[in-house]
DNA sequence: TTTATTAGTGGATAATTGTGGGTTATTTTG
DNA sequence: CAAAATAACCCACAATTATCCACTAATAAA
């Protein structure tokens, strides 16, 4: 289970250090394979566990083909997904593609997410956590299951 | 399983090449002997290991006869599909009539999409990846099962 | 404080892959 | 059947990527 924020660097070459805290977990569960892609509703990236990924990827193939949002889903998941894997030093090198896409240049943010990590640009989690907290949520909008939900 | 956006050049000749993570794969499940053919829901072009292709294809074939939208499906499913092979190389010759249909110059982008790849040009996949993401999706029209979709 | 160990960073080298094109074989067409 | 077009095969160069190594900073132990 991946919690907390971790404030990392990327290098020239694109590459992110995970912080050590992750390392022995990931080695355990997944042998070091990753699989990293876009989230449609932010611009940023999930890291998953290979083996994580690969149960969520079952579960969005099988969505129904001549959907739309079916479709698209799978398009901008699966499609941007990429296998990675840890190097000797504990890193990652970052596809090109999907640094551009969620504008990560030299500070960046891990979010720990449960089963899977966040990858933000610093100040886009930064403007993001500030609206989430001056936002007010809508009573009438929340689902059953949220205004149940005992903290 | 395919996953992950390649854009490569097609060469004067209309080859293209795989990325070389798809090789062995592909070698081994079905000895790069391939299908392919064209998408209906979108401008671009299906590439299918030949025994993924083979079981579709029965699928298709036993759908009813005498429904429209199903005859529409076979004629152009089948109708269109190719045999490849690749080459030493590891590309592949796109036939020119598929090439034509999905508008396929210089650049184009390879999307792995579970079973198949998904060939597109360049430019006409970047629109579509656009229109995506800035398009919301209506909570009322989604099916059941992304309604529930954890990722 | 000093020393040892680990984490984080950067870069050089070696291996692999992408790309182009020349040559030969095969098919098509007039 | 000849000529042209297309496709298959092969080689070689260029560019990219992966791998490895070394240095510095930070943390923990002596």
């Amino acid at each position: 289970m991946f919690r907390g924020i971790n404030s990392v660097n990327l290098d020239a070459k694109g590459r992110l250090a995970l912080p050590s805290r992750y390392r022995d977990q990931l080695l355990k569960i997944c042998s070091g394979l990753l699989v990293i892609t876009i989230d449609i509703n932010h611009r940023c990236l999930l890291l998953y566990p290979r083996t994580e990924w690969e149960q969520l990827e079952r579960k969005i193939e099988s969505l129904p083909s001549f959907d739309t949002y079916s479709g698209r889903v799978k398009h901008l998941l699966i499609g941007h997904a990429n296998d990675l894997e840890l190097d000797k030093n504990n890193r990652i090198l970052l596809p090109q593609e999907l640094r551009l896409y969620a504008r990560l240049e030299k500070h960046v943010c891990l979010i720990g997410q449960g089963k899977k990590l966040e990858i933000w640009n610093q100040e886009a989690w930064n403007n993001q956590r500030e609206k989430w907290f001056t936002e007010n949520m809508v009573d009438g909008e929340l689902p059953e299951k949220l205004k149940t939900l005992v903290l």
